[in-house]
DNA sequence: GTAATAGTGTCTTTCAGACAGTATGAC
DNA sequence: GTCATACTGTCTGAAAGACACTATTAC
């Protein structure tokens, strides 16, 4: 019933984008730089032998790698196209999965070992922070989407293969000519400047878009293999979760403040949210509590509030409904 | 960097759970039956040289065991523990795919080989058909499943991994004791069925909770190997996605009646939706627009309607957000 | 006419989105 | 008092949810 077995090994790789929250800036956990000086996240092989589960040996790696326990984590996708995991022809053909991971911060980034460190995570995706209005970069993007998107003669190529043209994949991930920006289709800009050849990723891959190398704008900080990817399957995940379970709070240490609430809430999703509205939210949904206690730093002082666990067994989907306004 | 290489094989099975709907009657596609009786989705053993995606493996896979070419396809979840595979301590380990594909019944139902066919979901899952109010079943689960629940030794044991109770996690899911039935939990119940031994499939794995065989109830017909969970996160995944993606129409022609639209969205989601409710949505939604046609069956002539393409382009998250009551 | 199915019209409640203010502390 | 930050009250308009009614065909 099945066809023989492969003589091709298989390997399973394993990643995770380990998320997190420092001062309204989301920052992910980099476990080593290589040779070319890209970043990789923590990874590692899976081995069936020595784990049970595949999520435990995603564990064990973070550990391994960086000296993190991990608490919340989420499986996000597997991808397993050739020629994207920089393997060569006649190399294992490695699949490899994703993972999301939360983890606060506390004193464990002291701890770290010194190839590992949290990272800003804008800096591998500078187009994606709407927080200070439309981000800069695209006025260099958008250009050079354009212009892939006018290619005809290649254009005729995939449109038979897919239902959207070029142009309107283009308007629609990033939210151009009227069409609303989406903070969760992290993973469709991506793919689309990797298609157009202008990630540096890309080069070994798509040959015929890509620009030379030197001719390439600086769109954020490249990664290792296809960790960059997984970072954007990550984020646009944790982007659209929030709305329907609730995950800051993995992010947050157990007492916090709403203004504090509201800005990891804005640091992730990448925009602003409207403050009497996010607290009638938060409030009204009765996701958090007070705790009695305040803070005593400059200006007013701030109530503390608890996450309230009880939510889980009250309602289906407690999350965060955002608006689209700031 | 990375553990040496793995002295086990690792072996990456592809499924596919094909959904397709006759007449009000969601049908997963069954591509064999093996020894024993239990029935398998087509699915076979990903080799890298034979594929270069995963996607096209699993798509070879369907067409050489069914003859059914497949449209729309969907990653769902990667599964990886070990004794869930059905195998043994020193076969290779197998890490299984699993997607979710939507297909026209059309006339491809007449030449599917002879041991595939499509076979009604439900037969699969007959605690998840509320359209005609609360299923039976269930009345025979539920004492089983406070049975399992009260069972403190145990629950002390696993209280220490799990946030929530055995208790709040059957309320939840199963939504008794005012908790509302959430029809998107699929994966959610036939975890807890399973881990309590309630699930046929589960014999060979969770011993000490399971009933003898001869004393399990009747709980929906099994499938080989971790087929049934498969389907079960595939279903929970398409109730999500109809709600904001136009999915369904991939499951009608081209051309259908609002009433045909809203019985095939009952279908799936399992429960009925409140009828002005529905047509205001699709037509303020412009979801779909009119042919100009119309059916002639008994009773007052209906308009045909047709998908809308227009809306990928114009909305960022298109679907039929469904109220919770019928 | 009756059975059978298709298709309104409109009220109420909820909630997202927006406005512009007031409160409390450190210095 | 000034600066800085925390917090609140209330209007508006759009939808979700629910009500019961009318329309068009076959026989």
């Amino acid at each position: 019933m099945n066809p023989s077995a492969p003589d091709t090994a298989i390997e399973i790789g394993l990643a995770a984008a380990v998320v997190t929250v420092e001062r309204s800036n989301p920052q992910i956990l980099v476990a080593r730089t290589d040779e070319t000086g890209s970043v990789e996240v923590p990874s590692g092989r899976f081995d069936p032998l020595a784990h049970r589960t595949l999520e435990i040996g995603l564990r064990d790696f973070v550990a391994a790698q960086t000296g993190l326990g991990l608490g919340y984590v989420e499986q996000l996708y597997t991808f397993g196209d050739r020629g994207r995991a920089a393997g060569e022809a006649d190399m294992p053909r490695v699949v490899s999965i994703g993972y999301l991971a939360l983890t606060r911060i506390d004193g464990q980034a002291k701890t770290l070992p010194p190839e590992a460190r949290f990272r800003p995570w804008y800096g591998f995706f500078p187009w994606e922070d709407w927080r200070g209005g439309r981000p800069r970069i695209l006025d260099t993007i958008q250009p050079l989407l354009d212009e892939w998107a006018a290619d005809v003669v290649a254009e005729r190529a995939d449109s038979e293969r897919r239902a959207l043209s070029r142009a309107a994949r283009v308007r629609l991930s990033f939210g151009i000519d009227g069409a609303p920006w989406d903070e969760e289709k992290v993973l469709d800009r991506y793919e689309l400047l990797y298609e157009a050849g202008l990630i540096v990723e890309a080069l070994h891959d798509v040959r015929p878009a890509a620009l030379a190398r030197d001719k390439l704008p600086a769109l954020g900080e490249p990664m290792a293999y296809d960790h960059r990817r997984i970072l954007a399957t990550a984020m646009g995940r944790l982007r659209a979760k929030l709305k329907y379970r609730p995950v800051v709070f993995e992010l947050l240490p157990p007492t916090f403040t709403l203004t504090t609430l509201q800005s990891t809430v804005e640091a992730i999703s990448g925009r602003h949210v409207h403050k009497q509205n996010f607290r009638r939210l938060v409030e009204n949904g009765a996701l958090v509590e007070p705790t009695g206690e305040q803070t005593t730093t400059r200006g007013r002082p701030a109530a503390l509030f608890r996450f309230r666990r009880d939510v889980l067994q009250e309602r289906p989907a407690p999350g965060l409904r955002l608006g689209t306004r700031g």
